[in-house]
DNA sequence: TCTTATATATATCAAATATCGTTTTTGACA
DNA sequence: TGTCAAAAACGATATTTGATATATATAAGA
């Protein structure tokens, strides 16, 4: 059985994913990432969005910058921001599809 | 403005969803749930399947069981893994949807 | 210009959690 | 009893989180 397209690359890939799982893998970084998905925001919005302390929110914005995951752009008082990254674009749209607002709880599991 | 379905109730969404991402978001953890998509294995061929030392495995394997999302079946020596939980199946089909083992690194991100 | 208000960012602290390597146990057999 | 496979127990270090306090930037007035 030949170890499917060598082990260490499927590590790779799976450092780097998990990499962006735990970036929004925390309530208000994924409620904020979800927001962002609709377009531009501040940072008001995104914590009226969110409902997190602007500290907080502006904590896990910085991080998700550092991260690239989002890019801010400032326009007179207010700081706007917006998605960078494709890949985080990517899964949300994934998520979506998998646990939509509309999502029914199936209850399928066993 | 009637903030879309309540925040609330898009938080506790959040919240759910941001636990199994926390779940997965170790590589191998991740890559232990992404091989027992294909179905059942011993903690032997989840050794090899990722890579990780024993104890290590064995650790991951436990949080995972304390979080509902695979169970174990003894079998003489080995033990026997498999998915018990729909929702971290749907995620990694979504997952594996946005960056399948052959997925173009498509840069496309802005 | 000096002040004040508003929006956002940064800093700090303690508690909780995560991670990793190593060692020790346990369970099921031969 | 000896031996595998797997789990649990340790111990060290690092990261995350939430609360709270403080700082910066821009704009608007007096």
């Amino acid at each position: 059985m030949p170890r499917p397209a060598s082990l260490s690359a499927l590590q790779r890939r799976a450092e780097e994913v998990a990499l962006l799982l735990k970036s929004l893998s925390h309530p208000v970084r994924l409620l904020a990432v979800c927001e962002l998905m609709k377009g531009e925001r501040s940072v008001g919005a995104l914590e009226a969005a969110t409902g997190a302390p602007q500290p907080t929110l502006s904590r896990d914005l910085a991080r998700l910058r550092r991260e690239g995951i989002v890019k801010a752009r400032r326009q007179s008082k207010s700081v706007y921001y917006r998605l960078s990254d494709a890949r985080a674009a990517r899964m949300i749209d994934a998520l979506c599809v998998a646990f939509g607002p509309e999502t029914r709880k199936k209850r399928s599991a066993r």
